[in-house]
RNA sequence: GGAAGUUUAGCUCAGCCGGGAGAGCACUUGCCUUACAAGCAAGGGGUCAUAGGUUCGAACCCUAUAACUUCCACCA
């Protein structure tokens, strides 16, 4: 047999096992009539992407439930995959064609496209091999991609039932731009900071008159494009120019005041520049008030050639431009410092341009509605279930989705236009218009949202549209696992889509965790640099230990630091079980008998009890999905229960010389690691599968064995609770002998008046070896013990240790009178600082108040030095 | 403006249905006890944010307050 290597290494195994597994195709879920089916859908990583701690927790948290339910007898599915991330991955690739001094224009679409999906092919897979490290047991055969066929078919498929049911439209709206990505966003891929700028206050004259209206604005650029100022109805100050005419600075143009009730007349100066096509808020008034759209910008963040003299320049060399010349035409009345919410580019942080552009949009309305039912009648669970409430918080003020990107890397929208006016939407490539019978059809230049690709992954994975048997049999999915920032990108996406498409809930629960924070609590981020690689962890400690610490002591739905401290805290335990192994291992030299073979000593009883218990805690606590309470139950166990008390106490019958005392104790520590091992499989897979290897008989892989069950016949809860009385007693002796300085290793004689002499005797090797014992001997009372003792009452009676035993009376009197003399001259000392009352009035307060903490300490240490003294010279 | 969360040992955090206040790290003391010093044993350390309330009983339920965090909305 071979041999187990004295310390845990992980690098000798955990690429072999995963080899292993591979090889013998352990992740693969196939469509079993005879089981039931447990799906899981990796929330796809985008193929630009890089594995991170949120991601390491996400598929640890993944791979920990689809183990156990593997292990229970589910047909187990966990799906993998990777996003094509169009925004994510075109600024990528624009970025490296801008090294190589070239564009994607210059090279036109199509070979844009051919680069593209090299880059993918080339490195694009990058995320999948750090998967596989981490231990993600996915079923790789079904690996999937959001841009491949079957994806891309479930997308056109679902953009034309849409389209056909009027739920897609194209129409011009405000949306968000972002000049540099130079694309549409939606609501969502916005992100909001309070940024500081400047307010300033602008008088526009009234034509035929000398007064003039001052307004304030943060974006003086957009005033190129006012086609009115409004004011409140009610704002007396205003009402007599309510209907009339201003002069645009600048421009010249002549606009109307309008009153409307969205004007805060205690804001600002309560009149507010109107600038439609660059508002949202403007947009609405100018609908209301049917006011000219007036678009100044170009697609780039540059003014456009409606700008005049401005055109051309950048934005904020425009707005320097604009108010410099505002101020030479002295209509610049201030300018006041205002910090005010600005939004950023969700992936590139440039300030977005809200302006009116023509775009395809999601109505959204009537798909909310049945994915708020959903999750009111509990058809799909938060776990934690407030997220539920921010679920509905989100779906209750959606607006409608922008889904059109002005990208190439994406899924092209099937829509063609043709020169008669005809708009074609269309599963297949059309050839011919229907209507007028040209073949001169251009498709739509846009691609659509990444997120609504990843809004069908639950199921377009499956094979969705088809009803294929894999479909049909993993879909609904069981359990969606990802963070709560994720929830209004995808997870409400998700529902309303599989709702709308398949007429049933995407996934019966949502695992909802939260971020992975530093050290210091704040999020990691590549700006800050403090973000802590996961592989270069595993590389260190292991990809147990990074998994074991990513899910203890971390509640659901809570955020959680990392700590490499944790990290190395999990390691210790995984290296104790490996020891506890090698321990019950070295000791097997015959055949280890069957639990029903052996006959059960108290002890035995005692710890098979406790896996019982902890088998039926874990168990609950997983299907709960609580993973951290789950894992510190196990930890406890296997530790404390197992390895500090069991182990010990199996050792008298291990080394005593019986061996049909020894042959039974083997069973029972056989019995407890291999169930222990089990039930840890799920969160440290490697090494339990690595000492399931050496364990005794012919076994198969630990990954694909059978979940512990709870036996109510071993549950042994009355023998456990009398045997923990030894366990007492033990602790009782050992506390005893700390108490007055008794070096471990020296032996005492014990006397005990009990009623349970019976468990006593049959524990007594046990007691003796653990407590530090030479004998025990039952004693009616205290008097038969002889001389002075000292005693303690415990559950299972009364001891009495005789003080020669726990000390050399004579040598210890000496000591303590030394030690004696030495503390009540420290306290001599400090007293002699503390009752100068200069040192107390003129010292540092922190030196006299640690000067008076170690007088009380010294005063404290006095006290139990006479007290010793004193029990030893009575 | 709306919503959610957090507040428990020196630090980081668990704590299920209302009944014993816990873990890891740190700290103190003693141990290389033939699985393990990545270890063993024994300890110290808490006004469970504050104030009320419900209850036989509250870290947990209710009300209010405070501090911090996050999300959404937003006033040009």
């Amino acid at each position: 047999m071979k041999e187990m290597q004295t310390t845990y290494d992980p690098k000798d195994f955990e690429d072999r096992i995963y080899e292993k597994w591979t090889e013998e195709n352990c992740f693969r879920a196939e469509v079993d009539p005879s089981k039931i089916p447990f799906t899981v859908m990796m929330p796809p990583p985008n193929i630009t992407g890089k594995l991170h701690m949120g991601h390491a927790m996400d598929e640890t948290m993944q791979d920990i439930v689809i183990r156990f339910k593997r292990m229970q007898g589910y047909s187990a599915l966990w799906l993998p995959g990777t996003d094509h991330a169009s925004l994510a991955t075109e600024h990528k690739i624009v970025e490296k064609l801008r090294e190589e001094g070239t564009s994607k224009e210059s090279l036109g679409r199509e070979e844009f496209l051919r680069r593209a999906w090299a880059w993918k092919d080339r490195y694009g897979g990058a995320i999948v091999g750090q998967l596989k490290k981490l231990g993600c047991s996915c079923d790789w055969s079904r690996l999937a991609f959001t841009l491949d066929e079957r994806c891309s078919k479930a997308v056109r498929e679902a953009f034309c039932r849409l389209y056909e049911k009027g739920l897609i439209y194209r129409g011009s709206r405000i949306i968000n731009r972002c000049p540099d990505c130079q694309t549409a966003l939606s609501d969502e891929e916005v992100e909001h900071t309070e940024d500081a700028g400047f307010f300033w206050h602008f008088a526009y004259p009234v034509e035929g008159s000398d007064e003039k209206i001052v307004i304030a604005t943060t974006r003086p650029e957009t005033m190129l494009g006012d086609t009115a100022v409004a004011v409140n109805p009610s704002d007396e100050r205003y009402k007599k120019f309510v209907g009339k005419t201003l002069i645009l600075p600048l421009m010249g143009r002549k606009i109307p005041v309008v009153a409307d009730e969205y004007v805060d007349p205690a804001f600002g100066t309560g009149a507010v520049k109107i600038t439609p096509a660059h508002d949202p808020n403007d947009f609405e008034v100018g609908l209301r008030h049917d006011l000219p759209m007036i678009n100044v910008m170009n697609d780039d963040g540059t003014m456009n050639d409606l700008c005049g003299e401005f055109a051309g320049l950048d934005r904020y060399e425009a707005r320097k431009r604009i108010v410099e010349k505002i101020k030479e035409s002295g209509l610049l009345v201030k300018v006041e410092p205002h910090t005010h919410n600005v939004g950023h580019c969700h992936r590139c942080h440039a300030t977005v341009e809200p302006i009116v552009s023509k775009q395809w949009f999601v109505k959204m309305a009537p798909l909310a509605k049945p994915a708020i039912d959903a999750v009111v009648k509990n058809k799909t669970k938060f776990v934690p279930d407030r997220f539920a409430k921010i679920y509905f918080n989100w779906l209750e003020n959606i607006r409608d989705w922008c889904i059109s990107r002005q990208l190439w890397w994406g899924h092209r929208i099937p829509v063609w236009y043709c020169k008669c006016g005809e708009t074609i939407c269309s599963r297949e490539d059309p050839v011919v218009c229907p209507v007028c019978g040209s073949h001169d059809l251009k498709q739509d230049d846009d691609c659509l949202d990444t997120w609504f690709s990843s809004a069908l992954w639950p199921f377009s994975t499956l094979g969705w549209p088809e009803k294929t048997p894999e479909f049909n049999y993993f879909y609904p999915t069981d359990v969606l696992v990802t963070g709560y920032d994720i929830i209004p990108f995808w997870v409400m996406r998700m529902m309303f889509s599989g709702i709308e498409y398949t007429e049933k809930v995407p996934f019966h629960d949502v695992l909802i965790h939260g971020l992975v924070r530093d050290e210091q609590g704040r999020k990691m981020s590549k700006s800050l640099g403090n973000g802590v690689d996961p592989l270069e962890v595993i590389e260190k400690y292991g990809a147990d230990s990074l998994r074991l610490s990513l899910v203890t002591g971390v509640a659901p739905g809570n955020d959680t630091r990392f700590t490499e401290t944790k990290v190395e805290a999990s390691r210790n335990f995984i290296n104790k079980i490996w020891n506890a192994s090698r321990f019950v291992l070295m000791n097997v030299d015959c055949e280890v008998p069957s639990l029903a073979q052996i006959r059960l000593q108290p002890a035995d009883r005692w710890i098979i009890s406790r896996l019982m218990a902890t088998i039926r805690e874990v168990t609950l606590s997983l299907q709960k999905y609580d993973l951290g309470i789950a894992a510190d139950k196990l930890i406890d166990f296997a530790w404390s229960d197992f390895c500090d008390w069991y182990i010990e106490l199996s050792k008298p019958a291990l080394y005593g010389g019986d061996a049909e005392k020894k042959k039974s104790a083997l069973g029972v520590l056989v019995f407890v690691l291999e169930n222990t091992l089990k039930l840890l499989h799920p969160f440290i897979p490697f090494v339990t599968e690595e000492i399931w290897s050496f364990l005794p008989g012919e076994r198969g892989n630990i990954i694909s064995e059978d979940y512990p069950r709870y036996n109510t016949k071993l549950s042994y809860k009355k023998e456990a609770k009398t045997f923990e009385g030894i366990i007492d007693l033990i602790k009782t002796v050992r506390a005893m002998k700390v108490d007055v300085n008794c070096p471990p290793s020296r032996k005492v004689h014990l006397y005990l008046v009990t009623d349970q002499k019976r468990l006593v005797s049959v524990n007594k090797q046990s007691i003796l070896r653990l407590a530090g014992a030479s004998e025990i001997d039952f004693i009616e009372n205290g008097d038969a013990a002889g001389g002075k003792t000292l005693s303690h009452v415990c559950e299972v009676g009364h001891l009495f240790i005789p003080l020669g035993e726990l000390v050399d009376i004579e040598k210890e009197k000496a000591r303590l009178s030394k030690e004696l003399e030495r503390v009540v001259g420290e306290i001599a000392r400090a007293d002699g600082k503390l009752l100068n009352k200069n040192f107390v009035s003129k010292a540092p307060k922190k030196l006299v108040d640690d000067e008076r903490a170690k007088k009380d300490k010294y005063l404290d240490m006095k006290e139990k030095i006479e007290r010793q003294l004193h029990l030893l010279d009575d």
